[in-house]
DNA sequence: CACTTGACCTGTCCGC
DNA sequence: TGCGGACAGGTCAAGT
């Protein structure tokens, strides 16, 4: 469920919740959550305080004082919850959703210092938290692999077109999932951009003109900054770190609006298909397969 | 190497 | 209501 904006939304929450508190105590009920050993949780994570809370792809890395950091990845149905004695009270907008924690979702509990706890939720088990050296976290399989930052200046239209030419047989939908290609994308974004640079998700990146390439590269940064500006989508799990809702998807244009008129074209209807094994929403009229004569 | 498919889990929704 | 199957926003391993 968490892609970028998503994962950045929580960053930022967690930003202003976060450095300052206390670790005291980490339980959990599933060991693929949280597969250290107690004797690392008992040296580096008990005791230690917060000082940062950064972003990379859509993994998340809460630093501690002890040279450790505390690496999460939600993958689909993961959230990482605050709550603090404050925001803790009758007549608070959240309380419905944070009140009752921990629920049956609930992986991994952080007791903080000043009576405030952080939740690790995870309904389908896919997402994990790790404690792991802070100068050893660029060296796991996932960051070394993991492309660029879409939103970071540096990377370029150039760069993009670049990297999508390994993967020049595949579909491009397949291609921006790759998160080996780039950073970020998942199934949201991916067809909001390719809607938005008019490409049909099963065209071959190989088929798809280099303009179009250079406008997709545009929209992926569109629909983006757009998304974390709205505090990311939510459809069934995602939340933030204080367990509010996002509000993107009321602006998207294709995602889950099969059967809707297209933004672009009244007259046709948004179509969900299938392409790289995944749901895939499209309008029939302006994303239309190009197959290049060879 | 590039590409596709299934596996990892739990929950929900839809058709019979 | 109950049951079976398909499906859900991400990655990884194993297959061709």
């Amino acid at each position: 469920m968490p892609e970028l904006p998503e994962v950045e939304t929580v960053r930022r929450g967690l930003l202003t919740l976060l450095p300052g508190h206390t670790i005291k105590r980490a339980t959990h009920d599933n060991p693929k959550s949280f597969p250290n050993a107690p004797h690392d949780v008992e040296q580096f994570l008990v005791g230690a305080k917060i000082i940062n809370v950064r972003r990379r792809a859509k993994v998340l890395m809460i630093d501690l004082n002890t040279k450790y950091t505390l690496v999460v990845h939600l993958k689909m149905t993961g959230q990482i919850v605050y709550r603090g004695k404050l925001t803790f009270g009758a007549g608070h907008p959240n309380d419905s959703l944070i009140g009752r924690l921990p629920d049956r979702s609930t992986r991994v509990t952080l007791e903080l210092d000043k009576d405030a706890q952080l939740f690790f939720n995870d309904q389908r088990k896919f997402g994990w938290m790790r404690l792991l050296p802070t100068i050893e976290v660029p060296n796991i399989d996932f960051m070394k692999k993991v492309g660029p930052e879409p939103l970071e200046d540096a990377f370029t239209a150039k760069e993009f077109i670049q990297r999508l030419q390994r993967r020049k047989s595949t579909t491009i939908k397949a291609a921006i999932l790759d998160q080996t290609v780039l950073a970020g994308v998942g199934n949201i974004y991916a067809d909001e951009s390719l809607w938005g640079a008019k490409i049909h998700p099963a065209t071959r990146v190989k088929d798809v003109p280099e303009n179009k390439l250079k406008n997709l590269f545009t929209e992926i940064r569109t629909v983006m900054n757009l998304s974390i500006e709205k505090g990311g989508s939510t459809d069934k799990n995602y939340v933030n770190a204080e367990g509010g809702r996002g509000s993107y998807l009321t602006f998207a244009n294709v995602f889950r609006k099969e059967g809707q008129p297209c933004n672009r074209h009244p007259d046709a209807l948004v179509e969900k298909i299938k392409v790289a094994g995944r749901g895939t929403h499209i309008c029939p009229k302006c994303q239309i397969v190009l197959t290049l004569k060879v």
